[in-house]
RNA sequence: GGGCCGUUGGCUCAACUGGUAGAGCAACGGACUCUUAAUCCGUAGGUUGCAGGUUCGAGUCCUGCACGGCCCA
């Protein structure tokens, strides 16, 4: 971080204040603080209280928490400060603390973390408020907080120095606070119906379970290249092998792609698997797991993302893969039974086809372009070709698709799920298949896992799979526009500043 | 990777067609014992992201670079 002139100065000054209250005696560092309760506590049992109902309590309470205002007159003072649970106004008085302490409280500095022992009462404005009796410096902040009444704006600094926006902007905290919400939600539902929470390799041999680039790594010690995980799918899938019928996991993945507004380098997913299970119990359970989350979480199934109302109250829509690139996409019928002039039509919209792919490809493309952006409200996307599915099971009457589904919101993909493919030797031939795209210079194809297949030809139970993306589930549920910010820390490119250190 | 936009005290923002870089908050000194964006008086704080160029003169125009944002690939 660049430091400017000013900056050094405004420190200067927080350190020769550390200086004269280390000369009064005082720690600027001390860990023997126990709070009693904390400002949610107060203020969910208090808040309402009026003046001579606390009066008459007669109680001390301890809290801890960060200066975040300061307003003095003269022998007296107000302040808020906060925790982890909210903000509370603290009334500093000569009178109650004494000289010598009040000439200490005025050593001290927005964004000090202190410790505050006293009464609670109401102030003339009806505000709840603790006199203080005694306080204690927990820890001396040297550098100046963001503006009080704009909070942190710059969107990079907020994004670098998330702990700044954490302290300043209360939607940003609330954001966060809503996203673990959402995740132990989704823990729980699936816990509650006898899924099993696992965690599988985060660094692979072969990345599978995804259509997409890996980062790797090296092991020394085993002298082999490793991959960060780009699903954890074909782990689970062995744990169905090993009679483990209901399984989950939340976790990170790691994609080695770029970054915009709804991609992270790595990000949170999650993939649970369901012996004797069909996509279509999926998708029920889908509905539900996303309705029951926006009544919990929200209180209403009806969600406002970015402007738009987002419904998900069930059943949610169900198109066909096929249909939707006529129906949402304005496709015409014969373009589609046509393969070349498919092929042709998603080369002109700009879709790079390598020459061994195939219409299955470009249909892909097709749809990601003219309808993904269209599915508004909830809506399930089945009949995926199989050249794009190459570990979903293969539908009975059709097998040139899988039965497969996406669910799109808000025009994002949020969740894709499968019936899963346990037949080896066509999963065999599908890798192969993957192979032969790769040849052609699919960095994205998958590769063939031999022990995976073997792990097939033991016998895994019918089942279906499903993996839903939480940070942009988060987002929507959040209506955050970015998936930077929804995620705690977001890869940035480093400043220069820093990278000269590191050298 | 390409296009467009942005970067001004610690923070939030001003500065017309090129003409002495300003304000609020925060800070510092003073007054003030119920304030809450406290108030009042005073003080200090800037290599305008970085490096070049054009010009008598550049925050402003041009070129390159860095970082960020949005769009496209």
């Amino acid at each position: 971080m660049k430091e400017g002139k000013v900056e050094e100065v405004l420190i200067k000054q927080r350190r020769e204040k550390m200086k004269k209250l280390l000369e009064k005696g005082v720690k600027l560092y001390p860990n023997d603080f126990k709070p009693t309760h904390t400002v949610g506590d107060v203020k969910s049992q208090f808040g309402d209280k009026g003046e001579e109902e606390l009066a008459s309590l007669n109680k001390n309470f301890c809290l801890a928490g960060r200066i975040v205002a300061l307003r003095r007159f003269g022998r007296a003072a107000f302040i808020h400060f906060q925790d982890a649970t909210g903000k509370l106004q603290a009334y500093f008085k000569q009178d109650v603390l004494g000289k010598e302490r009040y000439e200490i409280f005025k050593l001290l500095d927005i964004g000090d973390i202190i410790g505050l022992c006293g009464e609670l009462f109401c102030t003339k404005t009806g505000e709840l408020t603790l006199l203080v009796k005694d306080f204690k410096l927990l820890t001396k902040s040297l550098r100046p907080l963001p503006e009080k009444y704009h909070g942190l704006k710059d969107i990079e600094l907020r994004y670098r120095q998330r702990y700044l926006d954490l302290i300043v902007n209360p939607e940003s905290r609330e954001r966060f606070l809503k996203r673990t919400k959402i995740i132990q939600f989704v823990r729980q539902f699936l816990i509650d119906r006898d899924f099993l929470e696992v965690e599988t390799p985060m660094m692979q041999v072969i990345p599978g379970g995804a259509l997409a680039r890996p980062f790797d790594t090296y092991h020394h010690a085993l002298g082999i290249k490793l991959f960060l995980r780009i699903a954890p799918e074909l782990y689970l899938k062995r744990l169905l092998v090993g009679g483990f019928d209901r399984v989950f996991e939340i976790n990170r993945n790691f994609r080695n792609e770029g970054i915009d507004l709804d991609h992270n380098p790595e990000f949170t997913m999650l993939e649970f698997y369901q012996a004797y299970a069909t996509y279509e119990d999926l998708m029920d359970l889908t509905e539900k797991l996303f309705s029951e989350l926006a009544r919990t979480v929200l209180g209403t199934t009806k969600v406002t993302y970015q402007g738009q109302e987002i419904d998900f109250s069930p059943p949610f829509k169900k198109l066909d893969f096929r249909k939707s690139l006529i129906e949402v996409g304005g496709l015409s019928e014969q373009m589609l039974v046509n393969a070349q002039a498919t092929v042709d039509y998603a080369k002109k919209l700009g879709a790079k086809l390598r020459p061994g792919e195939g219409v299955g490809k470009a249909l892909a493309k097709l749809f990601e372009k003219l309808v993904e952006p269209r599915l508004i409200q909830p809506t399930f996307v089945v009949g995926y070709p199989v050249e794009v599915s190459p570990l979903a099971r293969r539908n009975d009457r059709n097998p040139d698709i899988t039965d497969r589904f996406e669910l799109f919101i808000a025009g994002k993909e949020v969740a894709n799920g499968f019936s899963e493919l346990n037949d080896p030797d066509d999963q065999r031939r599908r890798f192969l298949q993957q192979m032969e795209m790769r040849k052609g210079g699919d960095e994205e194809a998958h590769l063939i896992d031999e022990d995976y297949i073997t792990a097939l030809e033991y016998g895994m139970p019918p089942a279906a799979g499903e993996g839903i993306g939480i940070d942009r589930l988060v987002m929507i549920f959040t209506d955050a526009p970015s998936i930077r910010d929804v995620i705690l820390f977001p890869h940035l490119r480093p400043e220069k500043d820093s990278e000269a250190k590191q050298e």
